[in-house]
DNA sequence: CTAAAAATATACCAATCGGTATTTAATTAA
DNA sequence: TTAATTAAATACCGATTGGTATATTTTTAG
């Protein structure tokens, strides 16, 4: 079994990571973390260094959320067309899930971190890498099985499709307007389409 | 001639700007705007009513700068065509300009204060139409004019242009790695050529 | 059941936050 | 050039910030 400090530990992230999507590292108080947690100050940093620290693991939690919500929209697709899709169709309903409301917790953390806050802007760049690789392995696998044309620039496809969700969260989050999102999918999708050797 | 007041107004924008730019809203303090600018908090609190009213100053400044950037790469484009690709060539070195290198003003406010800060999303959100509303322009005098097909899907690629430069640019300042601009802004080349007549 | 250990709460700290009232300095109109 | 006005500097305010030392409670091992 867990040691209690773990699951406290557990706990408080679980209970702030939502705080943090939404206010930010800077915006978000140590009150706003023994608010949202029901616990004092000494409980924080009994299982914490500092508010550092647990920004950090908020990150990672919210990220982790998001990739587990894609990984189960790609769950059931066994074609690389349709992996892809699967992409395409989980952000198009991003914000109807109530855990996704405060927006992307990878563009949040880019553009608040790039400039002031170098161990989670490290952290953003990672994880963009990492999921940059895991779309050009999807897109590897469709070529290497006669799904997707030889000649399929992979690397510039992986630049475009993470770069477009991210805008298009942005963008529809700050605009209510989903067209922002639509639209931008119904484009992506157009693409894969055009990379199919029929 | 201006008076004292308009002048010191314009000097505590002009310096506190690309701060803003950088630390966000809620990372800018009020001594972050007595350094920059070398005043007194009398001085600032004598021209402006508090300190959301110089970011929301900030922000216009900010943005006006870059859409001032984007009209004068365009200066010299007759066509619709080399109107919209002056668009991308703009950022495809945005960040070689020391003035832009905190990022883009549009979604560093967005991503910020789309859930902490109503008046400047709704600036933002604004921004964001009117930006649409232009592209949407161009497209429809390219196709007047027979530059472009008729049956090209105008604000289907308006979003679609906005969406893209946002990301890249978002991605691009997190990750230190261009090619998340130059690979997007290289698709959306290829698709205004799609559009062209013959 | 008890004693040691671990975890949480309480009480406190200096520093900084945004903002204001007042004083001093600079500008401007006569 | 002076008097009125405007602008900016100074000094202060209560509240909140992140963080710590200590006391108390809870958990855990024997």
């Amino acid at each position: 079994m867990s040691t209690k400090a773990e699951r406290t530990k557990a706990f408080i992230i679980e209970k702030t990571s939502s705080v943090f999507n939404q206010k930010g590292v800077v915006g978000t108080s140590l009150s706003d973390i023994t608010e949202a947690t029901g616990l004092t100050k000494g409980a924080i940093y009994g299982n914490f260094a500092d508010k550092e620290e647990v920004a950090l693991a908020a990150f990672e939690y919210n990220v982790d959320k998001v990739f587990s919500g894609l990984a189960e929209a790609m769950s059931h697709s066994v074609t690389s067309v349709d992996k892809l899709k699967a992409v395409t169709g989980f952000y198009r309903t991003y914000f109807a899930a109530e855990k996704y409301k405060y927006g992307c917790p990878m563009a949040n953390t880019a553009t608040e971190c790039d400039d002031t806050h170098p161990a989670l802007q490290a952290k953003v760049k990672g994880r963009y890498f990492k999921w940059r690789k895991g779309i050009e392995i999807i897109l590897n696998e469709g070529i290497a099985n006669g799904e997707f044309k030889h000649d399929v620039d992979v690397k510039a496809f992986a630049n475009l499709m993470i770069v477009t969700i991210q805008g298009a969260i942005v963008v529809s989050k700050a605009t209510a307007d989903e067209s922002f999102v639509a639209a931008p999918m119904d484009f992506l999708d157009s693409v894969i389409e055009s990379y199919r050797l029929k």
